[in-house]
DNA sequence: TGTTAGCACTCCAGGTCATCGAGTGCTAAT
DNA sequence: ATTAGCACTCGATGACCTGGAGTGCTAACA
C-alpha cells in the first residue's frame, strides 16, 4: 500500500513525463509548488517506489520513468475519481451543422477525436447484426449483370453487383426476392440466415423452378458476412510522439492500421464502458508499447459501438477518459434522436 | 546531345543508383561488364554530365547521384522503348477467383500493385458521371426518417439517410420520386442536375403541393457533389524507403494522404495513358521529392479512371511504367467484360 | 525517527580530434 | 582519345574528454 506522499510523487512524476517525455529527476519534484520535502527525500521515496514496481530507471544515474504498473495505479487509483464531463458539448456543437447519418456522425467524431488529442482516434461502427431487414432488392444493369441491395431500418445499406450465371432465370431471382421481402421483414439481419434456412426455404421450393442454383446464388448475394466498419483518424499524429520515432515501429505499426481486420483485432473482448489498456496488457504485439482507450456507445436500435484512442502509454489519460466519456454519451444520445426521428 | 558513351553511362548510373540509394562512383561503373572505359574516362564523362544537368554531387568529392533532369531524360528516352506487357497475367490470376465488382476490382488493384512494387498505389475509381440513372428510391424507415438510394448502371450505388422535415409530406416525396424516375432514367448523372432543373422541374410543380421546400430537400438528398472514390494501398512502403528516413517528411506525407481530397488534387490536369511526374514537376508540395506515375483505365460504360504508383523518385520507373501498362490494360478488359456481362 | 545536506559516483550528450576510405579533378604519359 | 597516377576533399567512424543531471549513501540535524 502507498502512503499518501507516495501517492503524490508518483502522480507528479507520471504528470511531468506526460508532459515532458523526459525522464524526472528528484530535484524538478522538489521545486514543485506542491511538494514541501527536498529532493533527498524525494530521492528515497523513489527508490522505494521504484523497489515495489511503479518506477523505472533507464540508466543507473538516470531520472525515473513510469512503469506499466505505475501508468495502471494512476489510471485506477489517482485519476479516476476525477472525471469530469466539461467537455460536454465538444461534439454537439459539431454536429449541430447538420450530419445525419450514422456513418457521419461516426465519422466526424473520429476526425474530431484526434484532432481535439493529437492521438490516433478508431471507431467501430455499430455492428449492423441487431438491425432490422427493411427491403431487398435485385435490380437488373444489363442481361447478365445485377446489382443487390439491402436496407436495415437503421438507414443501413448494403449493395453489391454481379453477374448473373447463365442458368438463372431472372424471373426466378425476381420471385424469391418477392418471397424473402414478405417474409423477412424486420427480421435482424442475425437471423436472416437462420429464418431463412428453416422457414422460408419450403416456399422457395414451392414457388421457384431449378431452385438449388438460385437458392445458392441468393444466398451468396444478400448473407455473405460483412466486417463491422471501421474509421480512423489522425494516423498521422503518431509521427508527433517523440517515443515513435524509430522508424521500424512505425512501421509495423502502419502495416496493421492499414489491415482493417488487424485493426478490429485489437477489440477483441471489449466490454462495456472505459476500458485501459496499457503497454503489453494489449494482446496485439504491434502496439505492446501503445495505450488504447476504448469506450462504448449505442444506438437507438440497441446497437453498440466502439470509440477508441490509440496513443503512446504515456498518454493525457486523464483528458483522454474524460474526452471518451464525453463522446460516448454525445454519440449514444446522438444517434438516439436520429433513429427515433426527434 | 549525348552521345552514345554518355547515355550508357547515364544509364548505368541510374540503375545502380535505383538498385542502391547510393551515390555512384566512377571505379564502381568502370567495374561493369557493360563498361570498356576506364575509371578515369568515366570521371571526365560523368563532370560533362553534370555539368549539362543530367548528374548531381551531395558533396565535392561523393559519388554523383541522377537529377531529376536526369530520370526525366532516363524515362524519356533511355527505358521507354523496353516497356513490355510480360506481366500481363497478373491481375488476371487473381481476379480469377471471383472478384466482380467495379470497387472490389479496383480495391484489389490497388493491393496488388503495392505489394509488387513497394511503393504506394492510388487508385481512382472511375468517374460516376458519366454513368447513366438507373433508380433513384425513398425508402422510409421511421416517421421522421428516410433513407435515399440512388443507382447507376455501371452498379454503382449512392445511399444517404435522412431526418425528414416537419414540413414536407411523405406522398409528396413519394410523387415526386414517381416522376423522377420517369423521366430521368438513363440520364448520365453529370446531366441529371441540368434535366431535373429544365425539363423536370414543371412537372414537378404541376403535380406537388408546397413544392418549393420539397425540391430544396430532393436536390439535397440525391444531387449533392460525391466526390471520386480513392483507393490507397501501400502506404507503408514509404516507410521502406531509405530517403525517407526523416520523420519530418513523413508526417506531411501520412497527413495529407489521410485527405481524400488532398490526394484527388495530385492527379490534376491528368492524361490519357502513361505520365511520369518526377519530383518538383508534381505541383503538390509535399510529393516534391516523390515520383507519381498514373496510368488511365476505362470502363464499358466509357468512364475512365486512374491508377498511379507514388514512391521516391529514385523509383523502378521501368518496372513501374510497364506494371501500370499492363494492369491498366487488363483493368479496362476486366471491366468491360464485366459491364457487357461477358 | 523522519528529514536533509553533502559528496562520491554513474551515465549520457555533445564536442574535438585523428584516421580511413571512397571519390574527384587534374596532369602527364601512352 | 584514353588512361595511370597523384594530390586533395569530404563524410563516416571511433577514441577521448568534459559538463551536467541524476542517483545512492552517509552523517548530521530537528
Amino acid at each position: 500500500m502507498l502512503t499518501e506522499r507516495q501517492l503524490l510523487i508518483l502522480k507528479v512524476i507520471i504528470d511531468e513525463f506526460i508532459k515532458s517525455a523526459n525522464p524526472v529527476g528528484s530535484r524538478a519534484i522538489a521545486k514543485k509548488d506542491q511538494i514541501n520535502y527536498s529532493a533527498a527525500t524525494i530521492r528515497n521515496e523513489m527508490a522505494d517506489l521504484e523497489e515495489m514496481g511503479y518506477l523505472e530507471k533507464t540508466h543507473t544515474s538516470s531520472g525515473r520513468i513510469p512503469s506499466e504498473k505505475g501508468y495502471r495505479y494512476y489510471v485506477d487509483h489517482i485519476i479516476a475519481p476525477t472525471i469530469k464531463r466539461s467537455e460536454i458539448n465538444i461534439l454537439n456543437k459539431i454536429l449541430e451543422n447538420g450530419y445525419f447519418e450514422v456513418e457521419q456522425v461516426v465519422q466526424k467524431a473520429a476526425e474530431v477525436l484526434s484532432r481535439l488529442t493529437n492521438y490516433t482516434s478508431i471507431i467501430l461502427g455499430p455492428a449492423i447484426y441487431e438491425a432490422k431487414l427493411k427491403q431487398i432488392q435485385i435490380l437488373p444493369l444489363s442481361q447478365h449483370t445485377a446489382v443487390s441491395i439491402l436496407v436495415t431500418d437503421t438507414g443501413h445499406v448494403e449493395h453489391r453487383s454481379f453477374s448473373i450465371p447463365f442458368d438463372i432465370k431472372p424471373s426466378d431471382l425476381e420471385k424469391m426476392v418477392n418471397i424473402l421481402n414478405d417474409r423477412l421483414y424486420g427480421v435482424p439481419l442475425i437471423y436472416l440466415h437462420e429464418k431463412l434456412h428453416h422457414e422460408v426455404v419450403h416456399l422457395l421450393r414451392k414457388y421457384v423452378n431449378d431452385f438449388e442454383k438460385a437458392y445458392a446464388y441468393l444466398d451468396m448475394m444478400f448473407f455473405q458476412e460483412q466486417p463491422v466498419k471501421v474509421y480512423v483518424g489522425g494516423k498521422s499524429n503518431i509521427l508527433l510522439q517523440p517515443e515513435f520515432r524509430d522508424v521500424n515501429k512505425l512501421h509495423s505499426f502502419y502495416t496493421m492500421m492499414e489491415d482493417e481486420n488487424e485493426v478490429i483485432k485489437l477489440f477483441q473482448r471489449h466490454e462495456e464502458g472505459i476500458q485501459v489498456r496499457i503497454g503489453k496488457e494489449n494482446k496485439a504485439d504491434v502496439i505492446k508499447d501503445f495505450s488504447l482507450i476504448t469506450a462504448t456507445y449505442h444506438t437507438g436500435g440497441d446497437q453498440t459501438g466502439t470509440i477508441a484512442l490509440l496513443g503512446p502509454t504515456r498518454m493525457e489519460y486523464r483528458k483522454v477518459i474524460s474526452l471518451l466519456n464525453a463522446f460516448s454519451f454525445e454519440m449514444t444520445e446522438a444517434l438516439y434522436l436520429w433513429y427515433k426521428g426527434d
